[in-house]
RNA sequence: GCUGGCAUAGCUCAACUGGUAGAGCAGCUGAUUUGUAAUCAGCAGGUUGUAGGUUCAAGUCCUAUUGCCAGCUCCA
């Protein structure tokens, strides 16, 4: 939750249920040693280290205490203490982490303050509900166990942390769980297992994704669309290995900055080779590979580049995180005359392509270094100018968002597109970045005008994420029902009964001579079978045939999700199809438009 | 990688405190020929993730291992 919110009724309730969750573990782990126990946006959480952990049986047994802990109407009670005497009192307790929270804080010079209910007290700055009775009876619920860092370092202790769900009432709380369950519905993995659209299986290895027919149609549908974009948008295209030898990515930096994220090399002929993580490294490579004069910039190389990247095990998640992936990559050099302008050009792709997608619950985070992290090219200079540059641009167009210190790529600011997948974790769908650092270490140059060389700025871009990314993405926000252009199959057609099968199966091998994705259904289940069996494959069109539609040369047409159907004739059905197809329509969006 | 949990047929799940694996859907075969969400009947499908161990007996208990899930750390 938002520091704003501290006083909010909400905000107390749930920093108070951190409390007596807290207080309902101490009765049964006697020696447990309590760490940071916050509200957050779904409730509140509390982590502990115990010497025996809780397992999931242990949350309904807790729950129950806890209730019972809040009918006993323990009064909460603020005290303000020196640090030598609350330091003296958390060493009774043994609360070691809360010795070093104090510490940290009183080295702040922030008020150290502990608040009581009951039998229990805990460092905290509050504030918190007047009693436990003013917590609503039902309004809370222990979710789920996990493990946690002190502090978020994975330097530190394991914690276990203890998650619950609170609102301000016991219907709020009703509403959130079926949100809840709703979206996991809409789940890729679970679609996945209906629809088949990747399988990841133990023999590839893990975070491979194996990319099956129905999802390869979505990765070429998306391909097609970025070449037709950046085809227009005056790109070049061009193609570059997958393994690359060890020098290159010493010059960009790679193995400096990013080797923790790469895969082993591969030794040969007394040569390392590395499976690239990038392909910034070979689209510079490219840019070398001739002299270049400021006739030919800006320069954009565009490819989608297949890389590889050593994610931790434990990160790996369906097709949102994987370890293999490709990538909507291309980038842009330039002059710094032009940087403004190609970087708002970029940004303007990321509307267009986010409208077509009718993406709009997102936000979009400015990436910024931190110093001394180790993380990021020393070059202080260089970064400054590349942030205004950037926050210049933003500010140009417009567009609002949020900037973060210390989420930047090694060799640049980001703007990313942040989202939020059905489970409600937040992954970076797209990103822009903007890179003064690239040119020099590769040594890029042009001939400008006045005849002298020049060092060009490097936009690097990938408005549609990675394939593996953005299709799970698209999966979940379609739920698996996808407009016509993108939808695995496009058609089916279903004959009312066999004695229409002839005529069927004519319009369909029409429509796959038209490069429609169709298929007919002419099995011997019943008229409602079929009906029902297309209904669960969510394909987009219908087209149901008869006795009438034979007779006429028709067709009936109906859209996934409606009951509206509409008899036409078969020619002037493909043609509408076609022309949707051809523009990328979402007739359900555009209905709404 | 770390903490906790889970693993039974293609999918969703069953099998009391250990007694030798069962259903629905999907699939296949046959009958049915149907105008908007499940026609009927039959058949087939599993060394219970893998490897050890305890036991007269293991899906069930123990150990290891692999994978998956949630979270932490990390990221397109």
């Amino acid at each position: 939750m938002k520091k704003s919110d501290t006083n909010s009724n909400l905000y107390k309730i749930r920093h108070s249920l951190a409390h007596v969750l807290a207080q309902a573990v101490l009765e049964i782990r006697p020696d447990a040693k309590l760490g940071f126990g916050p509200p957050i946006d779904s409730g509140f959480y509390y982590d502990f280290d115990l010497t025996e952990p809780l397992s999931p049986e242990d949350l309904p047994k807790l729950e129950k205490r806890m209730r019972h802990i809040i009918k006993t109407g323990q009064v909460f009670e603020h005290e303000e203490l020196e640090q030598t005497q609350m330091v003296q009192l958390l060493n009774k307790d043994n609360q070691s982490y809360k010795i070093e929270q104090a510490e940290d804080l009183a080295a702040n010079n922030e008020t150290l303050s502990l608040y009581r209910n009951g039998p229990f007290w805990d460092l905290c700055e509050g504030p918190h509900v007047e009693t436990t009775r003013d917590i609503p009876k039902n309004c809370f619920a222990l979710d789920t166990l996990a493990g946690a860092y002190w502090k978020g370092s994975e330097k530190n202790n394991m914690m276990q942390r203890v998650y619950g769900l609170a609102f301000e009432t016991g219907d709020e709380l009703k509403i959130y769980q079926e949100k809840r369950r709703l979206a996991m519905e809409r789940d890729h993995r679970k679609l996945n297992t209906k629809h088949h659209y990747f399988s990841i299986s133990e023999e590839v290895g893990k975070g491979l994704p194996l990319w099956l027919p129905n999802g390869t149609v979505i990765r070429d549908e998306l391909e097609k669309l970025a070449k037709e974009t950046e085809f227009l948008g005056g790109y070049k295209r061009v193609s570059t290995p997958h393994i690359t030898r060890e020098e290159l990515f010493q010059t960009s930096g790679h193995l400096p900055y990013y080797e923790d994220s790469m895969f082993p090399p591969m030794e040969m002929d007394g040569e390392r080779l590395f499976l690239k993580p990038m392909n910034c490294p070979h689209h510079h490579m490219i840019y070398k590979a001739e002299p270049r004069s400021y006739r030919d910039l800006p320069l954009r190389l565009a490819e989608y580049g297949t890389c590889y990247r050593y994610e931790q095990s434990g990160e790996l998640a369906g097709l949102l995180r994987v370890r293999s992936m490709t990538m909507n990559d291309a980038h842009i050099y330039c002059t710094t005359e032009q940087a403004k302008a190609e970087f708002i050009k970029v940004m303007n792709l990321h509307t267009q392509y986010y409208k077509l997608f009718g993406l709009s619950d997102f936000w979009m985070r400015l990436s910024l270094a931190e110093e001394n992290a180790g993380k990021f090219v020393d070059e202080p200079e260089l970064w400054q100018k590349a942030e205004k540059l950037v926050t210049e641009a933003m500010d140009e167009v417009e567009i609002p968002y949020e900037a973060v210190r210390g989420e930047a790529a090694f060799y640049g600011p980001k703007i990313d597109f942040q989202v939020t997948n059905v489970v409600g974790r937040e992954e970076t769908a797209s990103t822009n970045q903007l890179d003064l650092v690239m040119a020099k270490r590769f040594g890029l140059t042009y001939i400008a005008s006045d005849n002298e060389e020049h060092t060009p700025i490097i936009i690097h871009r990938a408005p549609l994420g990675t394939h593996e990314r953005f299709v799970a993405f698209l999966i979940e926000h379609y739920g698996g029902a996808f407009p016509t252009w993108l939808a695995p199959v496009q058609v089916r057609v279903i004959p009312v009964a066999s004695a229409f099968n002839e005529y069927a199966n004519s319009l369909n091998e029409s429509l796959f001579g038209s490069f429609v994705r169709t298929e007919i259904d002419d099995s011997h289940d019943s008229f409602g079978k079929k009906i029902r069996s297309a209904a669960i494959s969510k394909t987009p069109n219908l087209l149901i045939v008869g006795e009438n539609e034979q007779a006429d040369q028709t067709v009936t047409w109906q859209r996934y999700g409606t009951k509206e159907r509409q008899t036409l004739d078969f020619g002037a059905f493909r043609n509408l199809l076609q022309e949707e197809i051809l523009q990328r329509r979402d007739w359900r969006t555009v209905a709404q438009d």
